[in-house]
DNA sequence: GTAATAGTGTCTCTTAGACAGTATCCT
DNA sequence: AGGATACTGTCTAAGAGACACTATTAC
């Protein structure tokens, strides 16, 4: 009842929002997590000038075949990272995010190994940073409703850290079963006992041996690398002290 | 470098992707899982003519406030259900999904008590249907991407199935135990063991008491309803027959 | 040797799964 | 009474959590 003109059916004229693909890059730095994020510019027609806010933009129709290479294409042009792990977090979309107007953007959330700090602060200038996750989520003053997403972001990290292998992705290979405690512990927040710890870590098979490794203790420890680097491994259950 | 123009920073000119939303409305029917497709125009100029699709469409900037609003409002113009489950379940976009050009859609995925079929299916036209999950799984001819959306959508369904309370949903209240079974073993497609499942529901601390309801059987059942009907519970483990 | 961290053994207690048994209703 | 379904009790075994213990290195 809408479309008087037939051509309305092929090319439909509605006004289209802006579309925007955004980024939560986690890593763990100084034992805390840490999220990546870009100064606004500083110019007043901009909106949120000066602000922090989630690395992302526009959608480019000629560069990007789709949601996820637009994703990939700007983590690499922030990092200089190529392929880490990168999930599709969900979308945000209405009226009132953007002064600019409708707009709708798609978050990923991405998850770097430590190490490659000197290469993300390296390859770009000085408006990016690494900021503390903890501290962000206290006193929240991000661009956009970057805030509520960087939370949901958060959420699902620490959630999928409950049951799933995800953390690490969070280490460089090849990384000792201490090395991975600690990140569990550091995401979590809490302590988690070695020896459960260690059994859960190996009966769930996701890990490959790859020789002892000198890490920052004494005694040389095993080091491990991935089995399958496309995806985290599900346990049976939750971590847990004592029931839930 | 793209922007010699200052009025670009302001209203940027990027070529916009066309931006929709499609829901994928499951509901129990004949103790099988189904979903809720429509049937595109058999027009020529139009996508997929005659194909079925997922219910869905433009977002309406005027219309709509954010995208959950508009998978509300197409859910109320296709069912005349107000206020189902609704999740979102994340977004699809690229130049080829779309023949009229490069499109993002946001998927919801909504859950509807059996019962109301009477309802959807009077509240409109013919080109609106349930489809056996199974059947369309098997031999998948949507339009669009709609086949893999909704593989995504039973897939995240079914996963979700195993440790939460969200089958919950798929009934009308005041629902009984063995009813709630029975949509368990449904959607998980096996059955699973009378004891444990209650033991496991009543802990979980999720039901109301709302007295005893005539079921199919003979003896009374005693019936119940959520007492939190915002979203499901989260159980501790996982459904399993003896290990995983 | 000592210190420090890597890694293992063992005990206990919870609880899921299996299945048998009891209760309550209808015809 | 008999049948059907709702609901409960009990046994067993697996596995998590807690913690003490041993092993291997650097100094």
């Amino acid at each position: 009842m809408k479309n008087h003109v037939p051509t309305a059916r092929t090319t439909p004229d509605f006004p289209r929002p802006y579309t925007t693909v955004d980024i939560v890059i986690f890593t763990i730095l100084d034992k805390a997590l840490k999220v990546l994020l870009v100064q606004r510019p500083t110019h007043e027609d901009d909106p949120f000038p000066g602000l922090w806010a989630l690395p992302g933009g526009f959608v480019n129709v000629e560069l990007d075949a789709d949601l996820e290479a637009c994703a990939a294409r700007k983590l690499r042009e922030k990092t200089g990272v190529a392929s880490p792990y990168l999930e599709q977090l969900g979308s945000w979309g209405g009226a009132a995010r953007d002064p600019r107007g409708w707009s709708a953007t798609h978050v990923y959330f991405a998850l770097l190994p430590g190490l490659d700090l000197a290469l993300a602060k390296g390859a770009n200038a000085a408006d990016v940073d690494w900021f503390e996750v903890d501290e962000l989520l206290a006193s929240p003053r991000l661009a956009f409703d970057h805030g509520e997403i960087l939370l949901a972001a958060v959420e699902r990290l620490r959630s999928k850290v409950e049951y799933t292998s995800l953390p690490a992705f969070l280490l460089a290979e090849p990384f000792t079963l201490p090395q991975l405690q600690q990140v569990y512990e550091t995401v979590l927040g809490r302590s988690v006992d070695k020896s459960g710890f260690r059994t859960r870590m190996l009966a769930a098979q996701f890990l490959q041996e790859a020789g002892h490794v000198a890490g920052p203790s004494n005694r040389p420890a095993m080091g491990y690398r991935l089995a399958d680097r496309s995806g985290p491994v599900v346990f049976p259950r939750t971590f847990s002290p004592r029931g839930h």
